[in-house]
DNA sequence: ACGCTATCCTGATCGC
DNA sequence: TGCGATCAGGATAGCG
């Protein structure tokens, strides 16, 4: 399921499969997701070469030879399966939309909640997009230094954690690693983003990235999923020290100070109250 | 300007 | 076992 390192893996595999090849056929199976798939999507895509991939924060770009781009976000429970054209009697459920090349690949869009997206634009105009004009730094870009975050944070007032998921400062993380990145640096996920020492942002800048990293080396759990579509999860799980873990034993101070659980701006944030200052 | 909340949906899970 | 309440990895519009 889509967060960076998952979204990542999801274009790799798409790429492999479908870059260098001609789309054959597209089936849209319901006018929407999120919001309604554009008109003229199956004429589009149908009958071009696909280019190359990309991947900006959680969404995906697939680039056709005449100067389109496909624009795909997975939202929250969106998965992209990749297989074999003709070998998939019965559909999924809430596959809204295929796509098959001539080589016999096929792409299927499962998304129960529909929170994803599709669009079309324009190759040359894939930043101006309103979805991307407005992203953050890459996390896994050379953008992401200790200064760079120390600017971001300079005068802001709202938590670490908030910031940390505000797509217009760091583009592409999520709950989990969110979590995760501020556990590992002892960051408290209260502390007033702008209160943050050098040392701290200097931390942050170099945990975010290399979990990531070890996340989309272990596949994202979406991985084993799409490959093989049996349920099995990937080597994903293991990497959390606190997300999902509340009342565990911290791993880092032991069990003295069990993994709590709060809510912030809505979403469920884990910490040990007694690593994180 | 900025941060928080509600909201779009379905499915899995938990407690009674 | 069944049922209702709650929660979920995202991102935006709109409000204060």
């Amino acid at each position: 399921m889509p967060e960076l390192p998952e979204v990542e893996t999801v274009m790799r595999g798409f790429r492999d499969a479908f870059e260098g090849h001609r789309i054959s056929h597209v089936s849209v199976n319901r006018p929407d997701l999120r919001w309604p798939f554009p008109a003229d999507l199956r004429e589009k895509l149908e009958g071009r070469h696909v280019l190359s991939f990309r991947r900006r924060a959680k969404y995906i770009l697939m680039r056709l030879e005449d100067g389109w781009s496909m624009l795909l976000h997975l939202g929250m429970s969106g998965r992209l399966t990749i297989g074999r054209a003709g070998t998939n009697a019965t559909p999924p459920a809430h596959e809204h939309l295929v796509l098959e090349t001539d080589s016999g690949a096929r792409a299927g869009l499962v998304d129960p909640r529909r929170f994803g997206m599709v669009d079309l634009i324009q190759t040359s105009e894939e930043n101006s997009h309103r979805l991307l004009a407005h992203l953050g730094m890459e996390p896994l870009s050379d953008a992401m230094t200790g200064p760079a975050l120390a600017d971001l944070f300079r005068g802001r007032r709202s938590p670490i954690k908030s910031a940390l998921l505000d797509q217009k400062l760091i583009a592409g993380l999520g709950n989990i690693y969110v979590c995760e990145a501020l556990f590992r640096c002892g960051i408290h996920p209260e502390r007033r983003t702008c209160t943050l020492r050098k040392e701290e942002t200097g931390a942050l800048a170099e945990a975010v990235p290399q979990i990531l990293e070890q996340a989309i080396a272990s596949g994202g759990s979406s991985l084993r999923d799409y490959v093989q579509a049996d349920g099995t999860k990937g080597g994903f799980q293991d990497l959390h020290l606190v997300y999902g873990r509340e009342g565990a034993p911290c791993p880092n101070c032991g069990a003295e100070s069990p993994i709590q659980r709060m809510t912030q701006s809505g979403r469920s944030t884990f910490f040990c109250p007694t690593c994180q200052k």
